[in-house]
DNA sequence: TTCCATGTTCCGCA
DNA sequence: TTGCGGAACATGGA
C-alpha cells in the first residue's frame, strides 16, 4: 500500500497518536528491519525520549526525537503503524514497538521485511545520501523544475515517474493513475513527450497525489473517475466503458486505458 | 503448486 | 562513465 498518500496517511496517524508520549522500551521483532543499527542501539536512541514532530519525504517518514535526530522509517511494499493498548491488539508482522510510559504501544508493521526502520541526524542529508528528488507535494516544486529533472532522461513515462531520484513518493500504482487522468500511455517514452504534455503530467501527478493524500490512499474513497476502483473492480475505463488492460512496463504490472491512452508512436 | 504483489538495490549491458 | 532493464530479496495470498 505505502506510496506517497498512504505515508502522509500514516504521518497523519502518527502525529494523532503517538507524540509527546515517552518511551520506556523498545522491541524489536526481526533485526532484518532495521538499518545501520543494532536493536540495542535503537532501544538506547528510544529510551525515556518522545516523538515531538512528523515529516514526510516521498515514501519516508521522519519521527524527531526529544533527544538527538531523527527515527526514519520505510514502509517497502506492505506495512504499516498501528497504535494500540492491549497486548493482544498487537497487529501481525509487528517487527519494532515502541512502548510508551502511559500504557500504549506504536506497532511498525512489515509483511514482507522490504522496508526499513532507522536513524539520521539530519533528514536532509538522509534524502541526499539516498539520492532522493524532490517530494512530488513539495510546495516549492513546479512545472519547470519538473521539465528540467526530465531533461534528457530516457525510457518509459511511466519507469520514469516512478523513479525516486527524479521525484520522490510515486510507486506502481499512483503512476497508473496519474498516467491514466493524463491520457498518456504508460510505455510512452518520456524523450517522446512533448513540453505541454511534459507540464500537464505535472499537473495531473500534483492534482492525482493531493486527492490521495485526501483520501488517505484509501482507493475506495476516490471519485468514480479514478481508475484505481476500477482495476480490481469491473475492469471498466471510467472514461469511455471500455475494458481496462493489463500490460507490464518496466517490469510491472500497469493497467491503463487502450481507447484513452493512445499507443506512442 | 505456481504466480503475483502498492519497493529498493544490485548487476550486467549498451 | 552513465543510465536503463531485469533479477533478487522475503513473505504470504489468490
Amino acid at each position: 500500500m505505502p506510496e506517497l498518500p498512504d505515508v502522509a496517511g500514516f504521518e497523519r496517524y502518527l502525529a494523532s497518536t503517538s507524540l509527546h508520549q515517552s518511551v520506556r522500551r523498545t522491541s524489536v521483532d526481526d533485526d532484518r528491519i532495521l538499518r545501520g543499527l543494532s536493536p540495542s542501539q535503537l532501544g538506547r536512541r528510544l529510551k525515556h525520549v518522545s516523538i515531538e514532530a512528523t515529516r514526510r519525504h516521498g515514501k519516508f517518514l521522519f519521527a524527531r526525537l526529544s533527544g538527538d535526530g531523527h527515527l526514519v522509517m520505510h514502509f517497502g511494499m506492505t506495512g504499516g503503524l498501528k497504535y494500540y493498548r492491549r497486548e493482544d491488539q498487537r497487529p501481525r508482522h509487528a517487527r519494532v514497538v515502541l512502548h510508551f510510559e502511559r500504557g500504549y504501544h506504536l506497532a511498525y508493521i512489515s509483511q514482507r521485511l522490504l522496508g526499513q526502520v532507522s536513524h539520521t541526524e539530519d533528514p536532509e542529508g538522509f534524502i541526499h545520501d539516498n539520492d532522493l528528488g524532490p517530494d512530488a507535494l513539495d510546495e516549492g516544486f513546479d512545472r519547470p523544475a519538473f521539465t528540467q529533472r526530465l531533461q534528457g532522461r530516457r525510457g518509459p513515462v511511466k519507469s520514469r515517474l516512478m523513479d525516486q531520484s527524479l521525484v520522490a513518493g510515486i510507486g506502481n500504482i499512483w503512476a497508473d493513475e496519474i498516467l491514466f487522468q493524463c491520457r498518456i500511455h504508460p510505455a510512452t517514452p518520456v524523450e517522446e513527450l512533448s513540453q505541454g504534455e511534459i507540464a500537464g503530467l505535472f499537473d495531473c501527478m500534483r492534482r492525482v497525489l493531493r486527492r490521495g493524500v485526501e483520501k488517505g490512499g484509501e482507493m475506495d474513497r476516490l471519485p468514480p473517475r479514478f481508475l484505481l476502483p476500477h482495476r480490481e473492480g469491473d475492469g471498466r475505463c471510467p472514461g469511455c466503458g471500455g475494458d481496462l488492460e493489463r500490460t507490464t512496463v518496466g517490469g510491472r504490472g500497469t493497467w491503463f486505458c487502450p481507447a484513452c491512452q493512445k499507443e506512442p508512436g
